[in-house]
DNA sequence: AGCGGGAATTGGAATAATTCCAAAGAAAGA
DNA sequence: TCTTTCTTTGGAATTATTCCAATTCCCGCT
């Protein structure tokens, strides 16, 4: 039961009803806790972050609902080698950068003249619906934030 | 029982050599297999291909040469979203198109100036052991080949 | 040639992530 | 309200891969 009379259409509901979906409270909860976090995480952790507001979800709806977010394009599948997926709700065209040693992912930006250069690779007649860059590496240790000595 | 002296070492015997590995009739004919025919075969393909030649051979054992072979530098292993992995004896830095309709794979390569101008796109500090660029899409239908009308 | 020890292969069981399925629950439309 | 459609849910099924324990193979040494 909502109390409010018409709340404006935030994005999400927006993009669903663009595709004659519905919005619901799984998707708004799920597509928030991306948003929230965007530390690219997989099923799983989206799983137990949203288990904390509500209990009663289940895998298979966070399954359905991440679905649904990358099919309205809200939201990025992004595939590490043979590991589980994650998701990401930057919408920008990024790569993502993967550390080795810690496993976190954190995005790239990626200007248009370079993605120029890349989809220029393609021959001829070739078309890309989509272009994914992927590092694999080590970042620099975080600096201890230091403070003035 | 090889009736010759001493082959000359191939590339593969040299590689496993470096890695303290042994050279075995299974991990000769999987590379053979890839070299064969470069469409990006899965495990599973490489399987039904190499059992013509070697009935008895173990899918556990391609997994395990498939394995080796990568990590002697031989082989790249190449993922496509949630699908099987698939291998690629193509040693030169390349990157993958993945057609949407037909499900084929193959190379696209990669000059040096534009690798470079992507790994400039990191922060400073940050280091990367392999770069992974993927096309989906679709491309041409293959031209019939058209004799003189 | 025979022996011993590490490496590799094998078949089958186990695992991990995801998808499928059928039933029950909301929401919307007439 | 009745009907239809969409969504969620729990559990079973699926897929690709890895693990495991038991041979088998191979290499160097005697
Ligand atoms: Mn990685
Ligand atoms: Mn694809
Ligand atoms: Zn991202
Ligand atoms: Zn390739």
């Amino acid at each position: 039961m909502r109390p409010s009379l018409h709340e404006p259409p935030t994005p999400l509901a927006e993009r669903l009803a663009h595709s004659g979906l519905r919005n619901t409270p799984q998707r708004e909860l799920i597509y928030r806790a991306l948003l929230e976090k965007r530390d690219h995480p997989t099923a799983d952790e989206v799983y137990s972050r949203v288990r904390a507001e509500m209990p009663s979800i289940s895998l298979a709806t966070v399954y359905n609902c991440l679905e649904t977010l990358v099919q309205c394009d809200l939201v990025r599948q992004v595939n590490f080698e043979r590991g589980p997926a994650r998701y990401c709700p930057n919408l920008h065209p990024h790569a993502h950068f993967h550390d080795e040693k810690s496993g976190a992912t954190h995005d790239i930006e990626l200007p248009a003249d370079v993605l120029e250069r890349i989809r220029a690779l393609l021959p001829p007649g070739y078309s890309a619906r989509a272009i994914e860059i992927t590092f694999h590496g080590q970042m620099p240790a975080a600096q201890p934030t230091q403070s003035a000595a």
